[in-house]
DNA sequence: CACAGCATGTCACCTGGTGCCATCAACTAC
DNA sequence: GTAGTTGATGGCACCAGGTGACATGCTGTG
């Protein structure tokens, strides 16, 4: 018995993201996704280390690829502008890959539990970001502002291209969210703040 | 038996923070918590969803005064300033907590779902951020990223306000937080991020 | 006293997740 | 070819988080 079977662990993310489309992630069993590709909920946990993770298995990838871009811009780059330097690397790895990306997003937007995995991947990414901005001698807080704002332009961006109805480029929804947060921005002078007290 | 006891929820979470911090959040039950309050597992479960949500209760306090402060600025304040106006009540809410902030936070600090459960709480809070000031007439992108970019001072300050060896004045550190701000946005203008292709 | 309502307890049950060991295929060595 | 090794998987017992259904007991109120 148990004959070797090929891409384990791809035939688990393609059971499961058919099973929760069908059903709900709440009403599918770890049980029933590992038997819809032929193995056992043990085997499953093998390969992720919990029921979620299984929709969030490239985000490694992602993180590699934008640091790479990072640390590969000229040193003397402002903080924003080398966090920006990953857009384009993410945005030629995400196209082609709408029709995948929007079945995951509705899933994940269906649960509360889903949308804290998706955040705190975010937010480690930010985190790292961050760590490669102080490793380029950027202060401790700037780096963490400029890796934040990078971040939430690109999440603006990304939720904007899966719910777009025409398939639009994904690096001209980010040139727009950008195109915005310097209008919200610049529009606001930090004297404009109530003087503290 | 089960005679009835006064503020079972605070007994509750009083119990749940000393064994956290006696033996990390992993190495305790929901039953030990209930246990040390007087009170039984599924008693635990009817004042709290789950076993994270005893280490958040009050958030709710929390987003209901910043949006208090929010929709009392005068209609014609920008964006920024309306959602920087909820800065002052919170940090009136919280002078005087710092021990048990400080303690809550190591919690967190040490453990990732409770990280993901913190992140969460913060996305909400800026989800309803963006609302009220959709509410007010704000275009919706300009109002998230308004709205995120007030949460992300406020969460800089606020770590910085539990880091802190001597008990500086939270408010303070939010202008701190705020100047930073200021200057790492402003020393970025659009033009120079690359064109896009 | 009878009754309603509320907080709590009790119990059975499901599922996510893990530790431990058995099994089986493929490969290597002799 | 046989023995041993390695790596992926299955099987199983077990723990803890979480829930539904029902019982119990206190408190107030007519």
């Amino acid at each position: 018995m148990s004959r070797w079977k090929p891409d384990a662990r791809g035939r688990l993310i393609k059971a499961a993201i058919e099973l929760f489309a069908e059903r709900g992630y709440d009403a599918t069993t770890v049980t029933e996704i590992a038997e819809r590709a032929g193995l056992t909920k043990r085997t499953f946990f093998r390969y992720f280390s919990d029921k979620r993770e299984v929709l969030f298995y490239g985000s490694e990838e992602l993180e590699r690829i934008w640091l790479e871009a990072l640390t590969a811009t000229p040193t003397d780059a402002s903080p924003l502008a080398a966090v920006m330097a990953g857009f384009d690397p993410i945005a030629e790895l995400f196209e082609g890959r709408l029709p995948f990306a929007r079945l995951r997003a509705e899933i994940i937007m269906a649960n509360p539990e889903l949308q804290e995995r998706e955040l705190i991947k975010l937010q480690r990414l930010a985190e790292s970001i961050k760590a490669a901005l102080v490793e380029r001698g950027i202060a401790h807080d700037a780096a963490m502002l400029a890796a934040q704002t990078g971040l939430t332009v690109f999440h603006v961006a990304f939720a904007r291209w899966v719910a777009q109805e025409d398939p639009t480029a994904f690096r001209r929804l980010i040139d727009e969210s950008l195109d915005e947060l310097s209008e919200v921005i610049t529009a606001e002078p930090a004297a404009t703040r109530r003087s503290s007290g």
